[in-house]
DNA sequence: CGACACATGTAACACGTTACATGATTTG
DNA sequence: CAAATCATGTAACGTGTTACATGTGTCG
């Protein structure tokens, strides 16, 4: 549910050919979700099967250049929907982080600090590498920007997390041991 | 990817049934993630046809109680490179945020601003309420204080990162306009 | 011509998810 | 006995993902 998504945001701006809406898709998503094209295709037969666009070679025009599709009303109020719609915390989405803390803990403290030692090295390894090597792209391109700038905040937050879970570890019982 | 993690994890700490091991999955992730048993046989069946775990009937025991599912070797070291790896930013993971706001963008600068007010107000909202209502459970319950610590984490890094997104569609071009 | 980009698709498989069918055991 | 819980599974479908097959047009 996010390529399906994405391409119906890409053809509100306008009929598009498949091979045209990937280069779009990864242009949006700052080059760092790669598509392969075959998914293209395979998406935008879900979406007409579902009826939220169509296919159609432009009749009288150029044989070439690709068949156009097309967002139908109904796509159009799927998208709308999705605009509107906000990700709910329920259930929260799957997280590898999480999942790895969240079932290390019940196999013992020592295997949950190590994990979270791990996973903090390898984070704190992650931010000073986005940290570094802004101007690759990012310079005109503000989606790579954004991605980038989230990626940071990501790990910091998630830092941050996995310092709250060792505290929690440590002083596990609250109004139990007295 | 994290049904299947979930399930060798906690075989790790010993054989199980299947209806137990569905028990188990909820109560290390706080409740928050339900599971459908019918997964559990699915993903073990998926997990067995790999050689990560074997399924017999304890034979001189009980005839009822269930089957007993065990890790194979092959399945404790699957298990061990799990722990081992680090979730990869290289593709970063789909979120539903950033892909509004990233698909938002090339809709223009009013659709995006419309998007991230949006969803801003909605995370404050989620915000608050996790803030409060936290006598519930968390009070014995290690992973669900665990999971509320992280959606708010989460949520205050993602507000974060819609300010950050809100600047850069305020100020676009950096060294060309001049 | 040969390489490369443009363009469309199919086949096969992975995992996640739900709904449904089935039976044994316990307990009010 | 009836209902709830324990326990195992199957069928069907949805999306994501890759590998592969195919053809056209352009340019050096």
């Amino acid at each position: 549910m996010s390529v399906r998504e994405g391409l119906l945001a890409l053809l509100a701006d306008g009929p598009c050919n498949g091979h045209q809406l990937k280069v779009e898709f990864e242009a949006a998503t700052g080059g760092v979700w790669p598509l392969n094209v075959g998914q293209v295709y395979t998406t935008l037969d879900r979406l007409a099967r579902d009826g939220f666009v169509t296919r159609a070679r432009p009749d009288g025009e150029s044989e070439a250049n690709g068949k156009r599709y097309e967002l139908t009303a109904a796509g159009r109020e799927e998208l709308a929907s999705w605009w509107r719609l906000v990700p709910a915390d329920d259930p929260p989405p799957r997280d590898e982080l999480m999942l790895k803390v969240l079932f290390a803990t019940p196999l013992g403290k020592s295997h949950a600090l190590k994990v979270i030692t791990e996973q903090r090295t390898a984070l704190l390894a992650h931010l000073q590498a986005h940290r570094r090597a802004p101007r690759t792209t990012a310079d005109d391109d503000v989606a790579a920007a954004m991605v980038r700038d989230a990626l940071i905040v990501r790990a910091e937050a998630d830092l941050r997390w996995l310092d709250l879970c060792e505290a929690r570890l440590d002083a596990p019982k609250k109004g139990r041991s007295r």
